[in-house]
Order: C-alpha cells, then structure tokens, then sequence
RNA sequence: GGCCCCGUCGUCUAGCCUGGUCUAGGACGCCAGGUUUUCAUCCUGGUAACAGGGGUUCAAAUCCCCUCGGGGUCACCA
C-alpha cells in the first residue's frame, strides 16, 4: 500500500435492509474508490447487539453485488469471511481494539469515568435549559478525585467514559462537496460518553477508531452525519491520528422532501429487484441524484460514470426521489438489452404469477431471480398445455419496447398464458361501431383465417389487411379482432398476437366473441 | 428551541467559483399534434423556475448582507 492510496469505506449498520438511500452512498464511495484507482472497504457497524441481525447483513452484501459495487477489502460473504490487513471488519469483532484505545485515553487523562445517573444528567440538562445555555455535560465527574474514583468503581457502581473536550474551540474540518464546515466545542453537547461500562464502544467512538485504523482518506457519507464529525474530529484529534477528507453527500428525499425512510414505499433494493427493475437502470437512477458530470446526456454505464466522476459536481442540496424518471431509465434499458435476457429475467415473475410452472427439475435449474433460466420447457397451467421457450421469447419480445419494469409482463401479456379471457362486450365496438356490424367483420376474418395455408405474421396480415382496407376506416375490422383476442384496451398488435395465439386458440377466440355479440 | 447544512421549472439538473454569450439550457412528468386499429414506442411542438428584499456594479441566477423557507442533528442508537 503506498502512502497517497485513496481508501474509502461503506460502513452501513445491518439493522434494515439496504436502502435506496445507503445504496447512494455505498455508489458514490464506489466511483470515487474507482475513479481514484483506491480501495474501497465495506465494515459492518454492528456494535448495536439488539437491533443488528445476520439476515441484514446479507442482505447488504447481496444487494451490492447485484449493483455489482464489488468491494475489495471488508467482510466479503455470509459465511463470516474477511479480507484485507485492516480486520477484523466487523465491529462487533473489534472489542480488543476499542479497548485498548479507550485505556490510552484513561491513561492520558483525556477520558474520564462518569457516575452520573440518568437522572442527574436530566437534572443537569434541565437546568441549563432554565439558564438558556445550550445543554452540555461540563465534565463534574472529571474533577471527581482518583480515590473516589477508585472507591466508586469498587463498590460497583455504573458508569460511563466521556471524552474530556477542549472548551469554546473551534473544530473546523474540509468537506469535499461544501468546502470548510466549522463547530464550536460548547455546541456539541459537552464531554460525550465514548463507551459503556463494559466499554463497549459507543458509535461515534467506533467509527472514529475503525476510520483511523483502516487508514481511511476519504469519508464519504450523508449529510445526516454532518454533525457527527466534529465528535469524530476530536477523538482521533487526541489520539493523534491525521487529519483526513470528508464528503457529506445531500440526502435522498421522499416526496414530502424528508428523508427517504421506510414510509416512503418501497426502499428497500430488493423491493427494486422484485418489480423488476434492471440493476444497471437503477445504478444510473440513482447516480443522477445528486450528480451531474455537466452535458446533456443522462444514460450511462457504469464505466462512464466512473471515468467522470467527481465530488465536485455533487449537488449540495437534497434530491426527491422520483419513481417516474426510474421508470423512464428502466425502460430505455429494458429496450437496450439482449432479448434473451429479458426473457429469461422474465420467466421468474410469470411462474411466480401462477402462469408457468418449470417442466424441468427444479432442483437442478432453480429458477431464481437473475439466476441462468434454461431455455427449455415450461407448463403453461392456465392454459393446460406445454409451451416452448421459443413461444414465450414471442411474447416476451412484444412487450419489451412497453415494460417500464420486468414485473409487469404478467398483467399486460396475461392473454397469452390464459386459455379463457373475459371483457366487456362493448369493448369489442370500435369507435360508434353497431353490433351487427361487429359481428359481421368477426365472421369475415374468422373465415379469412380458416383459409390461410402459411401461419405467420406476414402472411396473416397480408390477408387481413386486404380485406380490412376495402373498408374506409380500418380500425373496424381490427379493433374487434384484437379485442377478440386480448381481451384488453391496450395490447400488442393483432397480427402479432394472431401468430404467437396459434391458429386453433385464435378461432376458438373469435368464435366465442361472436358468441357473446350474440346472445349478449 | 440551539447548532449545522441547503434554496434555479412539479421532479432530477446545467449555468454560479472566474458577473455580460441567460428574453436561463437539457431530462422526467404533463399538454397538444404526427405515426399506430388501440396502447406503448418513436418524431414535432408547448407548459413551467433563478425564494424575497436590500446592496456592490455600466451590468447579478452568478459577489455581499438580511429576511423567509426547507432539511439535518441534538442518546449509555447507529
């Protein structure tokens, strides 16, 4: 490791799952790690023993790497793994080193124990409040002599460690994105507890030592940490440890512009992932929340974000998540991709939909989202027969210029993966259109149909379209048409449908709308 | 409430540092028109913003001050 290597961390808490708002600023670490040629680290802060759980913790790791943010040192898999020289990465591993930390400081005098009860301190702060002085803990028990300490820790009493600040002084520190950010010592709440009787570390303690021991460079983080710094600033301030950069990225914000939280809808990524929405399209969503690298474009991979890349052009304030402009994204990508890929990222939302069931093993092709779907069999139930990979591509490639999310396939192709579809019958009317009128052009193209030798698109609406054309107005022979075989307002288009349905489905359609004209 | 951060179309933003090229550009959305049997796509056009007030200056979205507004944070949580 040489001595200018950038070294940035991801350091969430596994109390949720990974958010849409952590995920940001897992990114922006990620392209400034890449863009920097630094490392980039992922520590677990799981010092909360009650609120963390294993499951979230894999959760993180799993929705990163579906965002393919790969990180190069930190824990790397559910099994407990770490890798690099700066370990343990997990906080909840790092007792030892916490320890001796909050010894050296004891030993300095620049850490104290504290034995005020809980309600000393409200007494404390109460009074302040009378006196409008901001509410500090002004360092009583620091003046408390080393016999009575000694005596009190004796007797069991409990405590807590507090780091001895320096009064009314200013710490002023650089931020990438805000230029210098300054606090005054008297605004920080006074000397603040460091660790627990057991000393066990409190956050800001943990993260400071974690920070100066990984030999971070660059914090990059939500702006919601700003008012940590300070804090952070002082504890490695008295140990000595160098100054480093820090980042305190705007906040991602919900509608009502507070910051995005679980109320919000879905947060969570794998909700992302669950409706279908393309890690790429996603990662570029995101991306432009906050940064703009100037121009006009506004797709791009994800090596082009990295190559420009810079906390410069982030904004400083917060920004609205808008689902609407994802939406957009998704679909341009959707549009972009391999065909074969969106088929097969397709086929787990319609068997989860109850349309198809895998007719292989799915003990050895588990059909898992953005797992490898083998392009073999499927059972169609609903319609109670077999249906080859080839007739899904069909349908999946219709609607691949009309998704704004994978999830979608199943409400808007359902016709073809149901035997019976119902509808109104005036939905069968085109514009002012007469039943009877109907009813006769249903006839005409159920016969067109009965005579067609080739059954393929271009030979189906060749015929069709002959006849449809000696009408002025087209629409009145192929909106019941597609009607008749949709079922739906909106769908593909008839010939289309028409070749992908097959020749006896589309006759057993026609003949039943003729049906309900008929007797309805 | 204290402290801190922020403030350009409804939303994401360009422009601000280094005042004039800004009657403020792009994108999403929305609206209208075209293409399409329908819907979507696609194409064309439109809608809409410098929070307010004072300075400084020949000239301010850009620099300074105040006000207002929004957000964050004030734990033996992270």
């Amino acid at each position: 490791m040489s001595k200018e290597e950038i070294r940035v961390r991801f350091a969430p808490s596994p109390t949720g799952f990974l958010h849409i708002g952590s995920a940001r600023i897992a990114l922006f670490n990620f392209l400034f790690s890449r863009k920097k040629k630094g490392s980039f680290i992922l520590r677990i802060e799981d010092t909360d023993k009650e609120r963390s759980k294993t499951k979230y913790e894999e959760d993180i790791m799993r929705s990163l790497k579906w965002l393919s943010l790969s990180w190069d040192e930190g824990v790397i898999d559910e099994e407990g793994r770490e890798k690099g020289n700066f370990g343990p990465y997990r906080q909840s591993k790092r007792g030892e080193i916490y320890k001796k930390y909050i010894n050296h400081l004891l030993e300095k005098n620049l850490a104290y124990h504290c034995f005020c009860s809980k309600e000393d301190l409200e007494k404390q702060k109460e009074e302040q409040r009378k006196r409008k002085e901001p509410p500090q803990y002004k360092g009583r028990c620091f003046r408390l002599s080393e016999r009575k300490k000694e005596k009190m820790i004796k007797e069991g009493k409990d405590f807590v460690i507090r780091l001895r600040l320096p009064e009314n002084e200013v710490v002023e520190f650089e931020d990438a994105i805000r230029g210098k950010v300054s606090f005054n010592t008297k605004d920080i709440g006074g000397d603040f507890v460091i660790a627990k009787k057991d000393f066990s570390p409190l956050y800001n303690f943990a993260c400071a030592i974690d920070d100066m021991q990984m030999r971070i460079t660059h914090i990059i983080r939500g702006e919601d940490h700003i008012s940590n710094t300070p804090k952070q600033i002082l504890i490695k301030n008295a140990l000595g440890a160098p100054a480093c950069t820090y980042a305190h990225l705007p906040l991602t914000l919900g509608e009502d512009k507070s910051k995005l939280s679980k109320r919000h809808g879905a947060a969570s990524l794998c909700e992302y992932k669950e409706k279908g929405y393309l890690p790429e399209a996603l990662l570029n969503f995101i991306t432009l929340l906050g940064w703009h690298p100037g121009g006009e474009k506004e797709i791009f991979s994800l090596e082009e974000i990295v190559n420009k890349f810079s906390l410069k052009d982030c904004q400083k304030s917060g920004a609205v998540f808008d689902i609407k402009k994802l939406d957009f994204i998704n679909g341009q990508y959707i549009r972009k991709k391999d065909t074969d890929e969106i088929v097969r990222m397709c086929i787990p939302h319609l068997v989860k939909e109850g349309f198809l069931r895998p007719s292989f093993d799915e003990e050895r092709y588990p059909p898992a989202y953005g797992g490898q779907i083998p392009k073999i069999g499927y059972y169609a139930l609903k319609r109670e027969k077999e249906m080859s990979y080839g007739e899904i591509y069909k349908i999946v490639s219709l609607y691949k210029e009309r998704m704004k999310n994978l999830s979608q396939i199943g409400e808007l192709a359902d016709y073809f993966f149901k035997e019976d579809i119902s509808y109104e019958e005036e939905l069968l009317f085109w514009k002012e259109g007469k039943k009877k009128e109907t009813i006769k052009n249903l006839e005409k193209v159920l016969e067109i149909f009965s005579n067609i030798k080739k059954w393929e698109k271009e030979e189906i609406e060749k015929e069709i379209l002959e006849e449809a054309n000696k009408e002025k107005d087209r629409g009145k022979m192929l909106w019941p048409l597609r009607v008749a075989l949709s079922g739906k307002r909106a769908s593909a288009g008839p010939f289309d449908i028409a070749a992908t349905l097959g020749s006896e489905t589309v006759k057993k359609r026609l003949k039943r709308a003729i049906n309900v004209l008929k007797e309805g």
